[in-house]
Parts: structure tokens; sequence; C-alpha cells
RNA sequence: GGAGAGGUGGCCGAGUCGGUUGAAGGCGCUCGCCUGCUAAGUGAGUAUCCUGGGAAACCGGGAUCCAGGGUUCGAAUCCCUGUCUCUCCGCCA
């Protein structure tokens, strides 16, 4: 959510920002319903102030058996005036409110304008496309060849989209989210969260996901609740509504969950396999900092995530989304392609977003600044550490043999406890 | 799912028959004083949001005692609904 206060005071810079962002033209009418509240609350709170000054005089009265009957008729009436102007008051919040909840953030000032993914800017590369001397598989025919991944029995169990591992498969995929887990509490000192998987409705406001993102998330009816589309809602909210010392920060979490979504409207897009599926587990990273060192989080969040794909010795880039590209409540976004070389072609593994404090105002969440004690809120940023579907598809596709076998990388040896992946008996 | 108890400031905890209670008291914390260090003692301060004024320090007004409604001149205090926590019973991985 942006800052009232703020756009009252620049609405130019917000105006070009929500441009920017392909975000919408109500900028006048949210300029206009503000002055219209701020002028009636003053009427308001000035009806307040009498009536509560008089309502001291009538207890004094009261006190000493005297008559207060004019008085409280008196009282009566401003009592009256008072509910109708809050009530107004309440309209035009509401009005405000929808206005204000629907617009995004803003892009930071280091993001390129542009309107769509082709703008996007190619940040760097990493280690490059490994070459070989046999036909590459994809990982679709890898791992229905080695019998590792069943999408034909997944589908009669809960449709199209949801992914079965077994056997090898099955333990692989433990040993990435242990591996990276592992991997961020060691190396990167973050804290270990195991999250709910069901988030309420304020959670997924307070992250940005509602009201614009209802569909693409399932959603229990009968309990209102939805299913976490990423760990970022329910890590995110662990501080909902607290006010953080500062030398508490930063706070680093890493969360493993399954994710779960509907991926409504993407027909036919990336659809092959375990590209794009309704359930993948991801380990993420989330961080709670001061406003002065959010980006430079921003960019050790980025090398948190970049650390386990060079580990792994999987050839990465990384492009910085332009304006149009971002997310509602981003105001930077790096994403993380990785190259999967039987389907000659790089799938996002992992987004790292600095959020400002959109999400932090959202969600209440401020902290106390150490020098003068003023309370402001704080800074949210997270990153995918990673996904691990399309990290899957690289992985199988990489370390593919000619033989159709799947050679492990030393580091992840410990987790699989084997070294290759041969066809599963069946 | 059934029955009951309860949600007050950073924490504990008091709020009488509704009336200067943003809220006693204590703890904690901050600043100062004092005692050669520590402990003890002592003085002051110690919520957030909205709004008006001011460059700012700050000053004025309003709101907030889980949330939302209601009763009333006036509600932390009464009524209703929701929600969360705890206890007991049932059910269950």
């Amino acid at each position: 959510m942006l800052d009232i206060k703020q756009i009252r005071r620049e609405p130019e810079r917000f105006r070009k920002g929500l441009e920017a962002k392909n975000g919408g033209e109500k900028l006048n009418d949210l300029l206009e319903l503000d002055q219209q509240r701020r002028n009636i609350v003053t009427r308001s709170d000035e009806l307040k102030a009498l009536r509560n000054r008089v309502s001291g005089e009538i207890a004094q009265l009261k006190k000493t058996k005297q008559s207060a009957e004019d008085k409280i008729q008196e009282m009566k009436e401003v009592g009256a005036g008072i509910k109708s102007l809050d009530e107004e008051i309440r309209q035009i919040e509401e009005r405000l409110n929808e206005i204000l909840i629907t617009l995004p953030n803003i892009p930071h000032e280091s993001v390129k304008i542009g309107q769509t993914a082709e703008e996007n800017v190619l940040v760097k590369e990493w280690g490059q496309q490994p070459q070989y001397d046999y036909d590459l598989k994809d990982h679709l025919d890898l791992a229905n060849d080695l019998g590792i991944l069943d999408f034909r029995r997944s589908s009669k169990i809960s449709g199209s989209g949801f992914p079965l591992y077994v056997g090898d498969g099955a333990r692989l995929e433990r040993a990435f989210i242990n591996f990276m887990l592992d991997f961020h509490i060691e190396r990167h000192g973050y804290k270990e969260i195991f999250p709910p998987y069901l988030v309420s409705r304020d959670s997924a406001f307070g992250t940005g996901q509602l009201p614009k993102l209802e569909d693409d998330m399932y959603l229990d009816k009968t309990d209102d609740l939805f299913l976490v589309p990423t760990a970022e809602i329910p890590v995110t909210n662990i501080h909902r509504d607290e006010i953080l010392p500062e030398n508490q920060l930063p706070i680093k979490y890493v969360a493993y969950s399954a994710c779960f979504r509907r991926e409504a409207g993407s027909y036919g897009k990336d659809t092959r396999g375990l590209s794009r599926v309704h359930q993948f587990n991801k380990v993420e990273m989330v961080r709670f900092t001061t406003p002065e060192v959010s980006y430079l989080a921003h960019e050790e969040l980025l090398n948190d995530a970049e650390e386990i794909l060079q580990a792994l010795n999987l050839h990465y880039r990384v492009v910085s989304l332009c304006s149009g590209d971002l997310s509602f409540a981003a105001a930077k976004c790096y994403d993380i392609e990785i190259w999967a070389p039987g389907s000659q072609k790089y799938f996002e593994v992992s987004s790292v977003s600095n959020f400002e404090d959109f999400q932090a105002r959202r969600t209440n969440i401020r902290y106390r600044r150490a020098a003068d004690g003023k309370v402001s809120y704080l800074h949210t940023l997270n990153g995918s550490g990673v996904a691990t579907p399309r990290l899957m598809i690289a992985f199988l596709e990489t370390y593919q043999t000619d033989e159709g076998t799947i050679v492990i990388p030393e580091i992840l040896q410990p987790y699989t406890r084997f070294k290759m992946i041969k066809t599963q008996s069946k």
C-alpha cells in the first residue's frame, strides 16, 4: 500500500511511478477524496471536543445534584451530528481505501521503464551453456524413461499439473530441499521457519496477493483460508502488527513450503512436464530491514539465491525486471533464469524482490529507530532460494549422460545418498 | 463438534453502582543525581494512529483498553456479533 500522505505531498512523483507500472489513473479521485475526508474529520473532531467538554460539565452538575437537562438535550443534537459526519467519513474512507489498496507499488529509480518482459534487462550470466557430444533428452523424457516422475498416475489422483515423484526422483526432490535449507541456514545465517500452508485473507492481503490474485490461489471456502502460493505470505506475516526494535534488524528467515497455484489462464504456456505445475516445493528467503539498507540486502539476497545454483554448477542468467513486468507489490525485482540444455530454454527459478515499505504498510510492521526512538515502517524483501520444479528440469537435463542416466554432483550426494539415478524398478 | 473461562499499555496487573482513567500499582526500559566499581537508593521520562498549526523542537484537537455493531449526554466498564487464547469432554493423524 502506498502512503496517502506522501502521495498528497508529491503527487507527480507517484503519477509517474504508477504510469511506469501500467497502474491506474485514479490519482485525482484519490486526492479529491483525501481532501474531503480531512475536511469532515476536522468538523467531526470539533464536535467531539465540544461533547467531551460538556459531558464533563454534566458529570459535575450531577455530582452536585443540579439539573443538566438542557445540556443533555443539547448534546443529543451534537451526538446526532457526530454520528452523521462519522458515517460520511466512513463512506469516503471506504472509497478511498478501495483505490489505495489496488494501487501497485511504484518502481525504484534504478528500474528500467518498460511495458513487458521483452524489455527486461540482462544483468549477468554465470557459467555457460554446457556442450554435449550426444543427443539430449528433455526432462520429461528423461524422467519418464527413468521412472522417477509419473504424471500419468498423478492426474488420476488429482488432475493435471500435480507432480508425483517416485523412488530416486522423490529422494532427489527431498535432497534439493534439505540441501538448500541447510545452505542458507549455515552459510548465509538465516533462521529456519516451518510455516502454516493455509493463510487467512488478512495475511494474503498483507503481502499483496489480495485483492488482485484471488483467482490464482486455491481457496478453502468453508474456512476462508488460502493455500499458500509461496511461503512469503506466512513468513512475512509473522511480524504483522509488531514494532521491532532496530537492534533486532535485519531479520533473515528461510522457509520451505509446498506452494499451490491455480495458474488460471495460463493454458498452453510452458506446460510441458514440470515447467508449470499446481503444486511445487520452494525454499523461500524473507528479510526485514531498515529502509537505509534494503537495497544492499536486495543484492545480498540475489547472491544467496545464486550461490545455490553455483554450488550445483548450473548455468543461469539474471535479469532485472522492467517497470511494467514488476509484480504488484515489488519496487524492484531480479529474476534468476536457469538453463535447461535439453529444452534449450531458460526457466525462471527465482524471483528476488524488494517491496520497500509496501508490504510493511499493509501488514503494519514497523520498527523503532535506535537513534531517536521514532517508529516507522521497515522494508521487506524476499527471494526464492529456489523453487524445485524448474531446478529439477535444469538439473536432469544438465546432468544426463548418453545412457539417459543422471549423475549426481558431489555436493548433493550426502543428501541423495546415491551418485547416479538409473532406471527405477517398477 | 460440545461445555466453560478470558482477552487492558513492552510485560505483570487494578479498574468501584457507566462520568477529568490513555488508563492506578508494580516490573522493565531511557536520561539524570548519588554512593570509589557492582548492587541498592533517588528524581524525571517512558504507546500508537488521525488531524490542525510550525522549518523544526513542539503545541492544540480527536481516536484507540481484541475487532465490529448497539444502548447513553457520556462506555475499558452495560448489550449483541465475530475473533483469538486457555481449561474440560468428545473425535482424530
